[in-house]
DNA sequence: GACGTACGGTGAAACCTTTCAAAGAGCCCG
DNA sequence: CGGGCTCTTTGAAAGGTTTCACCGTACGTC
């Protein structure tokens, strides 16, 4: 993650207005316009044939010196840019890339989207973005056009279990790597992160500090990432020689965010018997909530609470007491989903799991003194 | 903004991990890819012309009902998909819609991207997602691709003045709209929002509430964004009868993060000679910063400082002191871009404006009692 | 029974590029 | 001087779809 954050980055704007403005200006007509140059216009007015203009544009070397400068000449003169439709056509694949996310407004899949777009960029291909939303209807609709418009390959955190379709879909020709899921089957890529291994690394490290009771606000379970870092976190307290359900105090809200997360909190604190020293948040937002509770109820982070987070989005660690956090590599998975797909030739179906990293902050940081 | 984040967006994670862990599964050898079926195939296992098949798909009212079901079972049972690379070859016009930001994982361009792409969806269109990262050669690299592709239209935010090439874009059939920036000319779209008339927004609500010296922490005056908010905050200030250059103690930050404006309140604070009583700050991340400086300083909001940010991030609502913030209507944006470059005939060309929009929360209200 | 009409369906052209076999030009060597 | 060679260039085919002028057929009308 080495990207930086560039002033314009900073100065994002975002704030609503339901009410449109628009003082348009007042009605004007475009002008008319101008026709597409074609190869065929370039090589009349270069005075060779078609077939040539080709060779000048794809394999300069077969063209003799003078021919080539006079091509290009003609070129430039006519503003000539090839038509793409026609050579994918011809070619039977399109220099564009599907890209099938749940959300692009959630920054972790723009985190991974970047990383993409700079991995095609480089590779000359363009990005198709899409949100599913997690729905299977707005899924097949993208899953259609995009093969339609014989996209060379398509990234996909797929909404459905089923990959059949997928796999149809890679039979035909159009590689696929699955993004953020570990593949079902051997026959397609995948890219994830650990999330089991991601609740251990929080576990571990507030174990390590000497913390007997951990309180854990959890989301859904039926959601794969709340309930592999459980089981992570479980895991960290079995391998201390401790019993999970002597240590660890859950607590589940089913809106994981900051409202959310602070219920939770204070469900925990009223009802916990031994009050826990420690808490493990499943991810940023709902730790920014129980923070906030905290807070309210007067108990210092990390003096007498320690928290941990998980993502470590932008905000963990400007906060007042920063936030300790799992962290995940967004922008790698990006770009390794974008190189799977990129691979030629696209024979070997790997299946890579990226490891998550603690970020160790102030507020799960031991008192010193 | 109606958009609401569902659990999934909640869920994103994002850490880091240099490390790659890439397990990868054995080499599997891809089965052998399946040929492209094409509107040949499905008029032969029909028994009707190329023509008819294509009437089918495009005009189905001009074909016989029952050859119609013959056509149709025989595009099913081939599994038959248009070939999008010869349709737009023929119509001379893709469906896809090139969009070139900034930078894809700023938060605002993420909720722009997220307001172009529903309407597109809605449009049966795709979206191309390209980050120029204000950089001139990405923005024409990208511009030279997408007019390879023939993209139907593109949003851009220029990284340029100079737009003679989106104009001659457009007269070549291009739709152009510029995104986040005002068209310098009457021929081309143009959707922004009022960033004058946000800090004016900002500035009338510290004085209404009594507030006679105004902290500013500004960000690099040559970027359009921050040198607008400071002439609305000025306007402002003179609109209440007082002199800007008395009211307003401006300190600039170059680094628009929350470092730079811890960084940018201290100085404030340990030069201004009569302290000001409220703060504006260009953006919510260098309010977030200021906001931890106040807490270091024992400086209570709102008691002793009121606050106030730009932009309204996510986050900003969920402080333990919930930030007062200037909101944009991003999605709106995106949505109304979008509408612009679909709309038909594309003839008028609108300069939109929108209007940013105050969210008054507790770190600017006056203390009750 | 000839004619007009409406309906269904046809087949070829056009869109623009790439590719490739083949032709042409120039030259060397025997 | 002819054969063989290399270096350039050519021209046509192919790729899949849409469009449109046109052809048949069946039916109703005079």
């Amino acid at each position: 993650m080495t990207r930086q954050l560039d002033p314009t980055r900073q100065l994002d704007s975002s704030g609503a207005t339901p009410t449109v403005a628009g003082p348009a200006a007042g009605p004007r007509h475009g002008q008319s316009t101008i026709r597409r140059r074609s190869i065929r216009d370039v090589a009349l007015l270069a005075g060779v044939s078609v077939g040539t203009v080709s060779n000048v544009l794809n394999n300069p070397s077969l063209v003799a010196e003078a021919t080539r400068d006079r091509v290009q000449r003609a070129i430039d003169d006519l503003g000539f840019v090839r038509n793409g439709s026609a050579r994918q056509l011809r070619a039977g694949k399109s220099r564009a890339v599907g890209a099938i996310v749940l959300d692009v407004a959630n920054p972790f899949f723009t985190e991974v989207t970047r990383g993409i777009e700079d991995r095609l960029r480089e590779a000359n291909c363009l990005l198709v973005l899409c949100s599913s939303d997690d729905s299977v209807d707005k899924e097949a609709h993208y899953l259609g056009v995009l093969e339609e418009q014989r996209v060379r390959g398509l990234l996909i955190t797929p909404a459905t279990r089923d990959v059949a379709s997928l796999e149809r879909l890679q039979k035909l020709g159009t590689t696929v790597v699955l993004l953020d899921r570990t593949s079902p089957t051997p026959d397609l890529c995948s890219v994830a992160v650990d999330d089991v291994r991601g609740g251990e690394l929080a576990g571990a490290h507030l174990l390590e500090h000497g913390h007997q009771r951990i309180g854990f606000i959890n989301g859904p379970r039926a959601t794969r990432q709340c309930a592999d870092r459980r089981r992570g976190l479980r895991k960290a307290v079995r391998a201390a020689g401790l019993d999970p359900d002597k240590v660890i105090q859950e607590v589940t809200t089913q809106t994981l965010n900051a409202d959310g997360g602070e219920r939770a909190l204070h469900t925990l604190l009223d009802s916990a018997a031994p009050q826990p020293s420690a808490l493990f948040c499943v991810n940023d937002v709902t730790a920014l909530g129980a923070l906030r509770g905290l807070q309210r109820r007067e108990v210092s982070v990390p003096g007498d609470m320690a928290v941990v987070g998980y993502d470590d989005v932008e905000f963990a660690a400007m906060l007042s007491t920063p936030l300790t956090s799992v962290r995940q590599p967004k922008y790698q998975l990006g770009q390794a989903a974008a190189d799977l797909l990129l691979a030629e030739p696209h024979t070997h179906h790997q299946q890579q799991v990226f490891h998550p990293e603690l970020v160790v902050r102030e507020s799960s940081e031991p008192i010193v003194g």
